[in-house]
DNA sequence: CGCGGGGTTGAACATTCTCAAGAACTGTGG
DNA sequence: CCACAGTTCTTGAGAATGTTCAACCCCGCG
């Protein structure tokens, strides 16, 4: 029983096709309801469990991934065996790379952190969507665009910064809108992923963070939590 | 004299934009003259000397360049002051990135290896080409999945393999059709630029190719000529 | 209450960088 | 054709940085 068509159109009855898939949104929200209609007709809900991999790199790759609910981590396998952390998709981000413009296979592996909902279009009916509404090749330029900047940057301060920078920078990167004033920040994911991310081990995520907090910098509280006492300062690291 | 228009559609007047052009190719092959001719109205060509800037980081972006003769390294400017070789583009590639579809300012320097000539298209005449023509998003869409693939796997590379692993690959990844039988490769920059590209340094390089020497896995001819002569035992490492 | 995963800590070790000096190459002008 | 200046490249030795491995802790969960 492992397939689950919680996000087709038919669904609600509503004609809210906003809340019927409410993270279909960001590459589709410029639609009309008939259009969306259009396009609910090749989107099809899959529920993975934790740790569940929703496709593992060498696989033919031939779908658009849209996370509707959940969490999914993608990461590489380095020659060394390694893995790294590549990219962490929210509701609403996706997935499927350049498997949408030429047959190949992926790259990457892309795994459920929690239990998640993710819906799927097949390349061969994106194609045909691509040409029909070429508004969604910006969405997906622009998406792209985006993601090639994060990509380059994350080389860049790998390539050139120290650990502790780059861990620093993340940090910072961590501050929005809301937490800007409390400065109290929650890491988006594990210790240990969160090491993989920047090219690192656990162990000097931990010691530098130590560090930081003698330093009086940070304030680590449980798990995810840390309180940025002084981030001027540690951007000047 | 900084301007020299080399690459308008006037030019030739024989209606081959192929060869009045040619490296647009990769971008507008598949359109029909008459449509060539609506996009070479929009397209300005300028030549730059060897280490001239085509534009800096912190500049604002607001056109797509295509590579038309020369070649092009695009870096980025650290936190801690290095720079590092992001790519180099060669006649047919093009940059511009996200400019394209927000207002941004670029993110990194692009600079002109040798003396080069650079066609340019304005974002606001892109635009109108990309929605009039949906099959140039494609192609855009297919270089981004491409380009990103690559930065991915770079960033991967330089995260978890150590540089002898990464200056093996890089090597490796320089055979192509032609000289797979010779296994003489031409290294596509110096090593210094080789170095900053791999995230090491120029000494790092230079030792780890010595080392490759004495090991027979390679044998060094001069400025950029290599010979592999034992791959397999080299990506071994 | 024991199990397991993540997280922390310590000490030894490996890798790579830095700085400094010298060698080789490139292109330029005589 | 040669000498020169300016790079780029190489080599060496010491120092910094980060990894590895092993032990331990802590906490949530069956």
């Amino acid at each position: 029983m492992a397939e689950n068509f919680s996000c087709s159109h038919k669904n609600g009855g509503d004609g809210n096709h906003g809340r019927a898939c409410v993270t279909l949104v960001p590459i589709f929200n410029h639609l009309t309801t008939e259009q969306m209609d259009e396009i609910m007709e090749v989107v099809r809900t899959r529920s993975y469990k934790k740790g569940e991999l929703i496709y593992r790199a060498e696989e033919p790759s031939n779908a658009l991934y849209i996370v509707n609910r959940g969490q999914v981590k993608m990461y590489r396998l380095a020659e060394s065996g390694k893995e790294q952390l590549v990219r962490l998709l929210s509701p609403g981000d996706f997935t499927g790379e350049l498997a949408l413009f030429k047959q190949s296979v992926h790259e990457a592996y892309a795994e459920a952190v929690v239990d998640s909902e993710i819906c799927q279009i097949r390349s061969d009916d994106l194609q045909g969507l691509l040409v029909q509404y070429p508004t969604i090749s910006l969405k997906i330029l622009t998406e792209f665009s985006r993601r090639l900047e994060t990509s380059e940057k994350q080389t860049t301060s790998i390539a050139t910064e120290k650990v502790e920078t780059r861990i620093a920078l993340f940090l910072a990167e961590c501050v929005t809108e809301e937490n800007v004033n409390e400065a109290a920040i929650e890491l988006p994911m594990s210790r240990k992923d969160l090491a993989s991310y920047l090219g690192t081990t656990p162990e000097t995520m931990s010691r530098k963070l130590t560090e930081f907090e003698e330093a009086g910098l940070i304030e680590q509280g449980g798990q995810r939590k840390l309180y940025l006492l002084d981030i001027d300062q540690l951007l000047f690291i």
